[in-house]
DNA sequence: GTAGTTGCAAAGTTTTTGCACTCTT
DNA sequence: AAGAGTGCAAAAACTTTGCAACTAC
C-alpha cells in the first residue's frame, strides 16, 4: 500500500469524521481531537491500552472511558474496525469500508499481516446469496505460523501473549 | 448434514475424548461425563450459560467452573470450537477438526447458519503459502440480514441481544 | 491413601456506566 | 447558560483461580 493511498485514505477519513461529527452534533474537544489524530495516524491493530498509552504521551490526563467512547464513535462512523484475533482483547484498526482487508495471524509471534482477495469476496457473496442473506460484512482470519516461526530457533518476535485459538 | 454423519461424528468424538482423557489421566466423574454428554448431543452454538442451564436441568449442583474447565478440555482435545460472533460472549460448538465449517450470522435475528466451501479453503491455503505461513486454522464469518429480516415486518426472531459488529 | 476434581467465592480482565465537574457552543 | 464531554471510580459481564472438601483410582 503506497503512501499516496494512505494519505488519501486519511483525508477521506477526516471528511467522513467531520460529517459524522456534524450529523451527531459532537463537540470538538481537545481529547477527542487528540484521540482521533493518533488513531488516524496509526497503521496497526491496537488495543484500547495501546491507544491510551499513545494518547497519554501527549496528554497524561486522558481517561480510559474517553478512549472507549471515542472509538465507539469511530466504529460507528465506519472509520474504525473492531477485531479480536482469537483472544479476549478487542483491537481497533483504521479501516474505511471500501478498504476491506482480512488478516493472517502468526500463532507464534502474533504478527498480524493483512491481505486482500477478490476471489474470496466473490465466493462469499455467492454463498450469502445462496442462503438468502443480504451480506453486510465479513471477517476472515487465518491462523498459522510465519516463516521465522518455522525455523528451529522459532520466531524471534515470539512472546507469551494471551491465548490465541489452539 | 444427515443423521448418519452426525452419529458417526459423535462416535468419533467419543473415541477422541476417551483417548484424550486417557492421555491426560483425567478421571471420569459424573459431572464431567454429564457435561460431555450434553455437549456432544448439542448441535448449535452455546454459551457457557446455555450449557450450564442444560447441565443443571439434570444435576442442579454443577458449578460454572466445572463447565468452563470441561469445555477447555474439549477444546484442547479438538472436539469443541470456540467462537465469538462479534459480541463478547464465547460460544462453543461441537466440531471435529475435519468437519470444519464457517458461519453466516443474521444481524437482525442472530440466527447462525453453517456452510462449507471448498473453493474458499483452497484460496486460503494459497494465500497463506504466498505469505510463507503454515496454515493451522481459520475463521470466516459472514454478517448479513436473513430473508425474514428483509421483509417489512422484520425478522420475527429478532431480539435485542448484545452488540454485533456494525 | 494419593492426587485429580468439584463448588464456592474471590479475584482478574475488559468494557460500560453513573455522577459531579468542565468545557464547547 | 445549556447540555455535551470528561475523568474517576464503581459496576457489569465474563472467565479464571485458590482452596477446602470430595471422590476416582
Amino acid at each position: 500500500m503506497g503512501a499516496d493511498l494512505k494519505i488519501s485514505a486519511r483525508k477521506r477519513a477526516e471528511k467522513i469524521w467531520a460529517a459524522y461529527a456534524k450529523a451527531q452534533a459532537l463537540r470538538s474537544t481537545n481529547q477527542r481531537t487528540l484521540i482521533c489524530d493518533i488513531f488516524l495516524e496509526s497503521t496497526g491493530h491496537y488495543t484500547v491500552d495501546d491507544l491510551l498509552a499513545k494518547v497519554r504521551a501527549r496528554d497524561p490526563k486522558v481517561g480510559y472511558a474517553t478512549v472507549y467512547r471515542t472509538l465507539k464513535h469511530l466504529v460507528d462512523a465506519n472509520i474504525a474496525r473492531e477485531s479480536n484475533f482469537g483472544d479476549t482483547v478487542t483491537r481497533y484498526e483504521f479501516a474505511l469500508d471500501d478498504q476491506h482487508h482480512d488478516h493472517i495471524i502468526c500463532l507464534d509471534c502474533h504478527a498480524i499481516l493483512e491481505f486482500e482477495n477478490e476471489e474470496i469476496e466473490i465466493l462469499q457473496d455467492r454463498i450469502a446469496e445462496g442462503l438468502h442473506f443480504r451480506l453486510e460484512d465479513h471477517r476472515l482470519e487465518l491462523f498459522g505460523r510465519c516463516e521465522l516461526a518455522k525455523t528451529k530457533k522459532g520466531c524471534p518476535r515470539a512472546k507469551d501473549k494471551p491465548g490465541m485459538p489452539s
